[in-house]
DNA sequence: ACGCTCTGCTTGACATACTTAACGAGGGCG
DNA sequence: CGCCCTCGTTAAGTATGTCAAGCAGAGCGT
């Protein structure tokens, strides 16, 4: 039995959940329920939901799967996935001078946001400017 | 027994085995034995020598130790696992105007942002914030 | 009140990834 | 010859991904 859910919630860490929430605010704002993409990605939407919520991490073909649903590359997908340190030179805020920035700054000023929360508003943004 | 394949190959999946053969390769090409890749890997040798004959998919995690010890990039493993090639959108870009505030303020003045796109981002903001 | 239909979530069973402890083939050395 | 070592592979077990079915709640009509 499990009885977890609902009082403790210290060990999260990780962006575990980063994953799940970018999955979550894409199939969202795409305006599909968890059976609506079950359908499309042949996958149940029990699972969905717990890959949503950060219960499981799923496979490579589930991963497929969602990113196609959701009309996204699946790389756009694995960066999220704890997909850590990429070849790629990562780019650090320098902030040599006035901010320009705009979206990503005041998503994260916002106070009412968690961290979760914020990681997975990102994504969304960055998906949508290509950044 | 098991010999060696080489009599029927009908019915085998054709990328599931070019994932491993890739593998096999690398890790014969760098002097590795199973045993020694096991070790950098923390993945057993005995599961090693199952995925380079293609009878089990890899998870990303072994994938990612793999291409780890390998010295390889990660999308080349992808790549060679069988991944079509996502239908990636092109993505326009352009001169952020400055500017700080809200969330939403920001997210209405980004000049990156379709319409629709704008509503989109609001609307996950909202039910982030529990507006 | 009811019933219908939608949503997301839980449960228990099954399939597959993965580990540990072996096994047999080959090689070097006394 | 035996002995030890290393190689890849296999067998049997455990952990985890995945599914089908069913449950609780919210909206919406008769």
């Amino acid at each position: 039995m499990n009885a977890e859910n609902g009082s403790s919630r210290g060990a999260w860490s990780l962006q575990v959940n980063a994953l799940g929430g970018f999955i979550r605010a894409q199939r969202q704002l795409a305006r599909l329920s968890l059976r609506d993409m079950a359908a499309m990605t042949s996958v149940s939407n029990a699972y969905l939901s717990q890959v949503e919520r950060g219960l499981h991490q799923p496979s490579l073909k589930v991963l497929h799967s969602i990113a196609d649903a959701l009309q996204l590359s699946t790389e756009q997908l694995l960066s999220q996935a704890g997909w850590g340190p990429a070849p790629t030179e990562p780019v650090v805020h320098a902030d040599p001078g006035p901010v320009e920035a705009g979206v990503e700054d005041a998503i994260a000023r916002d106070p009412r946001l968690s961290a979760e929360q914020r990681v997975a508003l990102v994504s969304v943004y960055r998906s949508f400017v290509g950044d």
